[in-house]
DNA sequence: CACCAAAATGAAAGCGCTCTCATTGCGGGC
DNA sequence: GCCCGCAATGAGAGCGCTTTCATTTTGGTG
């Protein structure tokens, strides 16, 4: 309600006693300025404290400044998974040091205003992040379609032509599990899955399936969650119903592992010495959890620099960006 | 890259036959226009997939219909708490269905173009939403007095005249949780304190000692921590090394209650039976704890809906927003 | 049927910025 | 000393929208 508008071109342009094309050259660093000249706009910037109006600068440029990031998560269930809040923090970062704004955009399908597929298509953003995809979601397919850079995390079912995304290795990841609890000398090694809508859950599977058949082992059972915490329980139950001899279980993500600790637990199995345990991700849980679980490690903040350098080039038109899958670790704790 | 240009209002007015100004009122529903016209225009927009540009609104609006989200941690540490992550979430579907875009500010201190301080009062945001504060920052003071609508999630350490906040009732969370522990028989009552930098701590403990005195029973033994897991298990070991006596601990959230556990088992006490143990927040973690923690549930979304509310009555100008103290819930689990 | 108020519409002025194009100023080569 | 070329600067158009103000249309009344 104050009514004292700030400063602007116009303004710092008088103080300065020249045009506002120069000041706007000196502000943007776009041509060559008399060092004197220089000196006194920046002077007048310095005094009236002027600061350039995005919008204006928007409106000419027809560039927003901003990034969304679009969270697919329809049920609050997976959003209680902690990985995901540690990409939002990661991206965050990774966005820090450009000039990109990063909007949050919590899409259950189209609670903005009209589609969220419009919304995000409307021009607000100069590129979108979509992260926790499931397979058959239009959005990414719509967005490259409108020509919205974009770029996905976790590589989508299908290849689409123009879409870039960035994962970690799930094929190495379900092998590098599995193939420490075959080295621990394990030969009844059970899974348990995430949700089947989301490439990370075959893709972890492929590799727990080939460390198996590298050793020469059976298959072993495979019971399927949801990635959360109730859902591990469940599923590990279901798992020493079907195959009371297991001695050890790779969980597709570290909230199930603990369920599955949990239940293993109350059902008199001592981890590891009886069932060794590993999960993925590698959330701060894992820590926590008794014992504290060995598991897989993303790597996040890579992933997020990735991401954000790919969605930057597009966004610039830079030619050349290429999908990356990014390799994971095993970290070994008290569980396997 | 592509040079088609999205349609314009001088593009729909044209197709639908009439003037810009009207074809922004059907667009704004600012003014009565003829059902006829309406109906034209209305086709015009749906045929050419017309979406308002934003920036050109902002610009003469001087609105930016943004606000923003700003993440007051410098170090990782408090970062791996998901509390602040049910926060973020919270907040961004509380704004779902406002026309406000979520922009994460992620500060450390300044980062981005110049102090964030200039950043965020540069007009890019119509308001500002402060979580994670400490008692020494500056900015809500700085945001406050630059006339920069201001809501904070958490009580000030001083009143700061115009700055609304919101907050837990940190007071009676620590009677809540203390009382509890008085009833279940308890007469050696421990705290773990969090950081004393922010309120909370204090606010907590105050509760804390006040169901003590309430019960004429003697203060317990305070540690210091900082929220972190292993803040917990250090300040847990210390309080058995100066009260081995001790039957409850009081923590001032769920991570470090989560640490104070695992050190009772390495001693050998077990909980609940010979240390009951009570933490704060009530984060997916308290789950998942051996045993499950009862703890102090915060109305997170209770919060970050009041907190918009609050942001947005202050942007529109409306009188008479008043800061909130939200009630708290004791969650029983099997720790205490 | 003429008249006037109210309703509907249009014309046009900006919002603050960038950028093209034109103009000015300057130094050096002849 | 004059002219040319280049560096520095300024003038002005326009980005897409909202909104005031003027104009046209409409419909009710005498």
């Amino acid at each position: 309600m104050s009514d004292v508008r700030p400063p602007t071109l116009d303004t710092v342009a008088e103080a300065a006693g020249v045009s506002r094309a120069t000041v706007s050259r000196v502000v943007n660093g776009t041509a060559r300025v008399s060092p004197r000249v220089h000196a006194q706009v920046e002077n007048a910037i310095a005094e009236l404290g002027y600061v350039p109006n995005r919008a204006a600068r928007n409106l000419v440029n027809r560039r927003t400044d901003s990034i969304a990031l679009v969270l697919r998560e329809p049920d609050a269930t997976v959003l209680a998974d902690p990985y995901l809040g540690s990409m939002i923090i990661a991206i965050s970062r990774a966005l820090a040091d450009t000039t990109f704004q990063l909007v949050l955009v919590n899409a259950r399908n189209d609670s903005k205003h009209g589609t969220l597929a419009d919304y995000v298509r409307g021009g607000h953003f100069d590129g979108v992040l979509l992260a926790s995809m499931h397979t058959d979601d239009p959005l990414p397919g719509v967005l490259v379609g409108s020509h919205v850079p974009t770029v996905v995390s976790g590589r989508p079912e299908h290849p689409i032509p123009g879409l870039l995304f960035v994962d970690s290795d799930n094929v190495g990841g379900g092998r590098l599990a599995t193939e420490h609890l075959v080295s621990l000398g394990r030969r009844r090694i059970a899974t348990i899955a995430g949700p089947p809508d989301m490439t990370a859950t075959p893709d972890r599977l492929a590799g727990f399936r080939a460390a198996l058949a590298d050793a020469a082992l059976p298959e072993g059972p495979v019971a399927a969650g949801d990635f959360t915490h109730p859902s591990g329980e469940r599923a590990m139950a279901e798992l020493l119903d079907r195959a009371p001899e297991l001695d050890a279980v790779f969980a597709g993500n570290d909230m199930m592992a603990a369920g599955a600790l949990r239940t293993l637990r109350a059902r008199g199995r001592r981890v590891p010495d009886d069932v060794a345990v590993v999960g993925y991700d590698d959330i701060d849980l894992a820590h926590h959890t008794e014992p504290a679980l060995t598991t897989v490690r993303q790597p996040v903040d890579d992933a997020a620099r990735t991401m954000v350098d790919l969605l930057i080039g597009q966004i610039n038109g830079e030619p050349g960006g290429e999908s990356v899958v990014l390799p994971n670790e095993l970290v070994k704790r008290d569980s396997a």
